[in-house]
DNA sequence: AGAATTGTTGACCGAACGGTAAAAAATAGG
DNA sequence: CCTATTTTTTACCGTTCGGTCAACAATTCT
């Protein structure tokens, strides 16, 4: 019953992550997402509102795609082999050649949660439910006698968690990106039994 | 032979490094500046230059000090204790209840070492210098047998550094504040022969 | 064809940004 | 006391910021 929209909805976003990815909220102006998306200031507004709830958009669209990923990866039978399909997914995403992108979740967490109420609450239920995944394989591992059983589940998976925070960080400099491939198989040694 | 300053140097570098610490860079404005310094924009730009200048010197104090307190900490004569005092000293100086200011290394790697060489390799040097001290620490404790050995003293001071950096980046959210006490002891745990 | 509705465009807004310069104030030496 | 030098203050600069709005274009239904 009216004009219809001259844009692919799901492309512009996917522009708009990628911006936002890799220069974060401040540095990234409506200029910029203009460029990026080809669309003039009205169109994003009317599409997606102000460039807060624009980011905010972004940012779940990145947590959803991520974490369904991750239920992929680590819903591999094997443990070992769902613990390190995990990482290869977190070192595809964050670290490739050419690019310190890092991983927009922990960039965002690093920018805004503290100070952004909103940003920490998605964050927080992306952690908690990727948790969950995680200790659930470690636990997997455990009862299989594969994996170490003096420290519990819930005490390896917090660890892992930090680890792959580190990983993830730690892609955002060059000159630490060569440390990366190790990371893996140190993991790995670390939770066998 | 002439007018002399009013200020104490030391003590406005301080209230710098954290605003910048607090915020990041492109948050702090001059306004933020002016207000916790108590000075004029004129006085900032006569004795620091412009905003990046007076970031950068901040970034460069906040590494000094943060490098001299590794060195006390991972000079601690027993391996073991060396590693968990350097990590309390992470702990104390990220993770002070209450706040979420991370570390200001790290905060910075993510926002600007992927667009600023100067912070690039400032940072580069950093984790250069207390890669060493680590490497040795570790070392040490392979030496006394009281590590494990199947993973060389680069790998698993690799993988220090990088759960260190997990650690850092993850104190910048409250609600994984409640999981890092735990780190410590896993860190050790895995270390151990 | 015309009315109604929605998307696109481009000009425009006030505010905040980082940065500058000239004037005023304060110190030291002659 | 006067001059030279440096800091402090204040007003000001051009630019960019996020955001708005009215005019125009395009589509569907009657």
């Amino acid at each position: 019953m009216a004009r219809l929209r001259e844009f692919d909805i799901d492309e512009v976003m996917e522009a708009v992550i990628n911006a936002f990815w890799e220069r974060g909220y401040e540095a990234t102006s409506l200029a910029d997402l203009m460029a990026v998306t080809g669309l003039q200031k009205g169109s994003i507004y009317k599409a997606f509102g102000d460039k807060r709830s624009l980011f905010l958009k972004a940012l779940q669209a990145y947590l959803d795609r991520l974490y369904s990923l991750t239920r992929e990866a680590l819903g591999n039978p094997s443990p070992e082999r769902a613990i390190a399909a995990w990482f290869q997914l977190l070192s595809d995403t964050a670290a490739q050649p050419g690019e310190t992108k890092g991983c927009f979740a922990i960039n965002s967490l690093i920018e805004m949660a503290p100070h952004d109420p909103d940003v920490a609450k998605m964050l927080e239920y992306q952690y908690s439910r990727i948790g969950k995944l995680l200790e659930t394989a470690i636990a997997n591992g455990q009862k299989a006698g594969i994996f170490r059983q003096d420290l519990s589940a819930q005490q390896l998976q917090q660890m892992l968690l930090i680890t792959a925070n580190g990983t993830l960080a730690s892609s955002r400099a060059a000159f630490l990106k060569p440390h990366l491939p190790n990371i893996t198989e140190s993991v790995l040694a670390v939770l066998r039994a």
